[in-house]
DNA sequence: TATAATAATAGTAATAATTATCATTATTGT
DNA sequence: ACAATAATGATAATTATTACTATTATTATA
């Protein structure tokens, strides 16, 4: 990465976001890597996290809920957002590729890529929640 | 709607999404609503665009890139975000409502629904941006 | 039509999420 | 070891949105 210098902090940031399934919010983040580096600042987490989704080496994920979120795994694969408690789950369908071509019949723009957002009730809501 | 009373600057911000395919923000939707009542407060107009989501009658887009953006025309339909010039553009294409099922396999939740967001560069920018 | 109930408003203050600034510290190539 | 410069922590500033409240508008009914 030319002109990008290690950093412990970003380090950190990348080994919790690979521990987690959870795909914390900056705040979480913080708070997190603050249980081994005390002293980190919330900007510090802020601006690592958008070097590493500039850099493809995570994902951001913006569901429309307040904070965006962040997935260690920047493979694109599809996700599930709870209305009834707010997760953030991945789901294990293979990405549909094809429907980016079919996106670009039609349309005069080029096409390169594309998220997909479920939504509904978790597993857990069902039960705790009676939905 | 039970409790809900006609507002003449609740049925301007309608007759304007309806009036426009640019996927506003509540910002721009302040700007086009004073041109006929110049003293619409700011908190008026996001108070309205979340009624109206909420009743289902326009849609909101969270696309990642600052402000919501509303849809004037409520039927799920899937959206572009250039990522040269951050606009939303329609595409016309089909839902594909069958991938809730897909996703269904596997999950131990409920899926009710889905978004998928596009991206890319539109018509404009691959001429005037030379992409 | 007058009235009473209450929803909606404008204006403003407050909050939440994120980015910018800057003096100091850490990393790294030579 | 040193020089160049990227990264940091602390804080201020900005952006997007929501909350509060006294006043005004809508609407059902007497």
């Amino acid at each position: 990465m030319a002109g990008v210098k290690f950093s412990r902090q970003r380090q950190a940031i990348i080994d919790y976001l690979c521990s987690t399934k959870e795909h914390p919010t900056a705040e979480t983040v913080y708070t997190n890597v603050r249980i081994n580096y005390p002293n980190v600042s919330l900007g510090t987490v802020y601006r690592n996290l958008n070097l590493l989704a500039d850099e493809g080496e995570i994902l951001r994920l913006s569901c429309g809920d307040g904070s965006d979120r962040f997935d260690g795994n920047p493979k694109p694969h599809y996700h599930f957002l709870c209305n009834g408690c707010g997760r953030v789950i991945d789901l294990d369908i293979e990405p549909m590729n094809h429907i980016d071509v079919l996106a670009a019949a039609g349309f005069d723009g080029t096409i390169e890529g594309h998220t997909v957002l479920f939504n509904g009730k978790c597993g857990n809501c069902k039960i705790s929640k009676n939905y």
